[in-house]
DNA sequence: TTCGTAGTTTAGAAATATCGAAACTAACAT
DNA sequence: ATGTTAGTTTCGATATTTCTAAACTACGAA
């Protein structure tokens, strides 16, 4: 098996790999969004977006397109997408099976 | 949507983002195999293939089994290895699209 | 040209991940 | 008890990632 083939793989997997990066890629999950909608979602500052935006932008995870002053973002593929939601499968089926919960304080309270 | 999915979510995607993991899980795609034979077909000290099992192990992507002497290792669910497989299709069809060669020397060079 | 808005880039400090080397544990046999 | 094989853990040096603050670029309007 290439060597390089789970470099690559393993950027790509780097990409998605950041909590906040994770949360902008939910965001665009089935539209697209500037710059400045997803800072002004998310509450931290813009700088620190658009350094996330980046790293996937050069994973190939977003692509991004200019209009006028904003710059909207895209995932580029639907694969990334459902490759996310088997992987929240496994993490939720894995924190079930330890109790762990992952509801609400409301919902733990009942 | 809560914070901690995306945090715990970004746990599972940090386990997989690492070159030798991927290769272990490719390895490990279809069978269990022992820390030792995944040492042999890798290549590199077992110290090191042991520190990589235990951070997927931690993040519920692998299982592990002693029997004897030999502690066996699988993935946890199939999904991981399709999750990994539309990552993969994703970083074909993008590196693809920007002419970089992910061929060996031997199709180079045809 | 100057101003304002949207977004990016850079620099540097702090946190985290990686890996080799050495010490350690677990199971089993003599 | 001693040894052997299989595997894990710890330590510490190095490399990479993350984040804030500040500087910078891009576009459009007055």
């Amino acid at each position: 098996m290439n060597k390089r083939i789970f470099q690559l793989h393993a950027d790509v997997c780097k990409a998605l790999a950041h909590a906040k990066r994770l949360e902008i890629v939910h965001i665009l999950k089935d539209k697209e969004a500037a710059a400045g909608d997803i800072v002004k979602q998310m509450g931290i500052p813009k700088a620190n977006v658009s350094q996330h935006l980046a790293v996937m932008r050069k994973a190939g995870v977003l692509n991004a397109r200019r209009e006028g002053l904003n710059v909207y973002y895209r995932i580029t593929s639907p694969k990334i997408a459902r490759a996310c939601n088997l992987m929240r499968e496994v993490l939720l089926e894995h924190h079930m099976k330890r109790g762990h919960l992952l509801m609400d304080q409301a919902q733990k309270e009942k």
